[in-house]
DNA sequence: TGAGAGGGAA
DNA sequence: CTAGATCCCTCTCA
């Protein structure tokens, strides 16, 4: 009989939870609790995580309720659980949802059926401006012009909106799938892709329309938008991170709809043409050419022909963004991104300014299903030479983490696993442009790096496309192109200090699924013994809460 | 008219 | 914050 101690959970009453990894249950376990909690640390055998009113809020949103929170928090844990913890989240996940925000005739109103919320909120100093009266014992009246704002501050006391306060309908415009591919292949959305779309349409024009949808790298953000884009049939406005996916989104439009060249606009630095579908980059709605002016480009997203607004790769969503959404709260609102994780803590902002959590699919369930490769991830620990240990336990943080980037031992280390992966499509990836043109020339391997000119890098993509060139060296360029072929096998010699997010796009890179159902592997280089291994730790979070484990080696 | 360089921004 | 990449605009040159 199995007794409730060899369980892997145990949770604290500080909202965290440990896991052990080598517990039997412990995969079962991690897929249960990362739908409501969010991986902190991950040392080698417990792992913690913690809930955040965010992270149940977000929960909440994608359908699940407290009583299923606890029922999996009883069924994997040991002991009982920590009583406040219980009340905690049974308090934050009921809270959303509780507080609407409606529309009424012309005027916006927030409604709440217990009276001591709405009490709370009206006296609290940070709301006070953007609320007019009472009507009655459950609604206020609030200030229309600042949806997006009161809905930040909202947030930040700790109370999330459902806004119900509808929105501009747009233009309408026919989209729709075609059944075959501009290359005469049979087109079919993949039903998670479809469960997608369906769940932020929600069934219908007057309910369905903000959100973010979760989905793993390479699993078709891009045909979600368009299958969401389908449903709706209106004017679409389209904001992505660089031209390059500008130039994306407009090729798979064009190949998988109905649309037609002339539909289909971009607006950039390079180009401005304003039609029914426009896709432009973040980067130019925040231009600004006096930092007193305001944005050159604000009318293109303030026009209200568009009945659907994209936001490609949220999680890079520049601050200023944010300040704009604020002001287009009456359209619909779709967020397409990897990760719900931002570098600069603002999760709370794209919940309240773009949208809840509606979908997500974990990266293991995508492998299972065959859509994404089985990659194993390798870090590899190396000694700094004796002769750095000196400069190394001398110097600032910042310098030691360059040094021990830069460690050339790793070269011993990466001529070995060159060797070993002779036949394999290689990606070296590394941070300092010094270290990689080291490796390039030592090693006779191309090296594409910002400077690299296009052509040029079109050419090496292509022969490593071919198999002509088995390996290629990148910098952070890699972290960006999306035309970069595929490999089987990456190399990370160095990465930006603790970013979570460019290690799961680069081991994204080797996951398009391979022929004969090969595994893919990832390697992390990182110098023993120094500062390196933590930031390391923190970048393997959240592939780790995805079910990824690294093998450390000592090499 | 377009390409390419340079500066500033976040 | 680092270092690096990208984007947008403007200016210059043919």
């Amino acid at each position: 009989m199995a007794s409730k101690l060899d369980n892997p959970l145990i949770t604290q009453s500080d909202y965290s939870i440990l896991v052990e990894v080598e517990n039997p249950r412990y995969s079962e376990a991690r897929d249960h609790i990362g739908r409501f909690a969010e991986l902190v640390k991950s040392p080698e055998h417990i792992h913690s995580y913690r809930i955040s009113p965010l992270s149940l809020w977000n929960a909440a949103s994608t359908g699940l309720n407290s009583d299923k929170v606890l029922k999996i928090l009883e069924e994997f844990n040991k002991y009982s659980i920590p009583a406040n913890v219980k009340k905690e989240i049974e308090e934050q996940m009921g809270r959303y949802g509780r507080l609407k925000m409606i529309q009424d005739g012309d005027e916006l109103l927030l409604h709440c059926d217990e009276q001591h919320i709405l009490r709370t909120i009206w006296s609290h100093k940070k709301v006070q401006p953007y609320l007019k009266k009472w009507l009655s014992d459950s609604t206020i009246q609030v200030d229309k012009s600042n949806r997006g704002l009161l809905k930040q501050v909202l947030i930040k006391i700790g109370f999330p909106v459902d806004d119900q306060a509808g929105y501009i309908e747009g233009e309408s415009y026919d989209i729709e799938f075609e059944q075959f591919t501009s290359e005469g292949e049979p087109f079919q959305l993949r039903e998670y892709q479809r469960d997608a779309s369906r769940i932020f349409y929600a069934g219908g024009k007057s309910i369905g329309g903000n959100g973010v949808i979760v989905l793993p790298c390479g699993a078709g953000k891009t045909i979600v938008g368009m299958a969401v884009m389908s449903y709706l049939r209106c004017y679409t406005l389209i904001l992505c991170t660089s031209i390059s996916a500008v130039k994306q989104w407009k090729r798979e439009l064009l190949d998988k709809t109905n649309l037609k060249e002339s539909d289909v606009g971009e607006y950039t630095g390079e180009i401005k043409n304003i039609r029914p579908i426009t896709i432009t980059t973040y980067q130019l709605l925040t231009y600004r050419r006096e930092k007193e002016k305001g944005y050159l480009h604000l009318d293109l997203v303030l026009s209200e022909k568009w009945g659907l607004i994209i936001y490609d790769e949220v999680h890079l969503l520049p601050a200023p963004v944010f300040r704009i959404t604020s002001q287009i709260q009456a359209r619909r609102r779709l967020g397409l991104t990897a990760t719900l994780v931002r570098e600069d803590g603002r999760e709370d902002d794209v919940f309240s300014l773009i949208g809840p959590k509606k979908y997500d699919v974990p990266w293991k369930v995508l492998e299972k299903q065959g859509w994404i490769a089985t990659a194993n991830c390798h870090e590899l620990r190396i000694a700094l030479p004796p002769e750095l240990r000196f400069e190394y336990s001398t110097a600032t943080l910042r310098q030691q983490f360059r040094i021990a980037a830069e460690n050339y031992n790793k070269e011993v280390v990466l001529r070995k696993l060159l060797s070993q992966h002779e036949d394999d499509l290689v990606l070296i990836i590394g941070h300092y442009l010094s270290q990689l043109q080291e490796v390039s020339s030592k090693f006779k391997i191309p090296l594409i790096q910002g400077k690299t000119p296009t052509n040029e890098r079109e050419d090496l993509y292509s022969r490593f496309r071919r198999g002509e060139l088995k390996t290629i060296i990148v910098s952070k360029v890699g972290n960006f192109a999306i035309d970069l072929p595929d490999a089987n096998v990456a190399i990370q010699l160095s990465g930006t200090f603790g970013s979570r997010q460019e290690e799961a796009q680069r081991l994204g890179r080797i996951l398009r699924p391979k022929k004969n159902g090969q595994t893919a592997n990832f390697f992390t280089l990182v110098s023993l013994d120094t500062v390196e291994e933590e930031y390391a730790l923190k970048r393997q979070l959240f592939l780790t809460e995805q079910g990824y484990l690294y093998d450390i080696e000592d090499a």
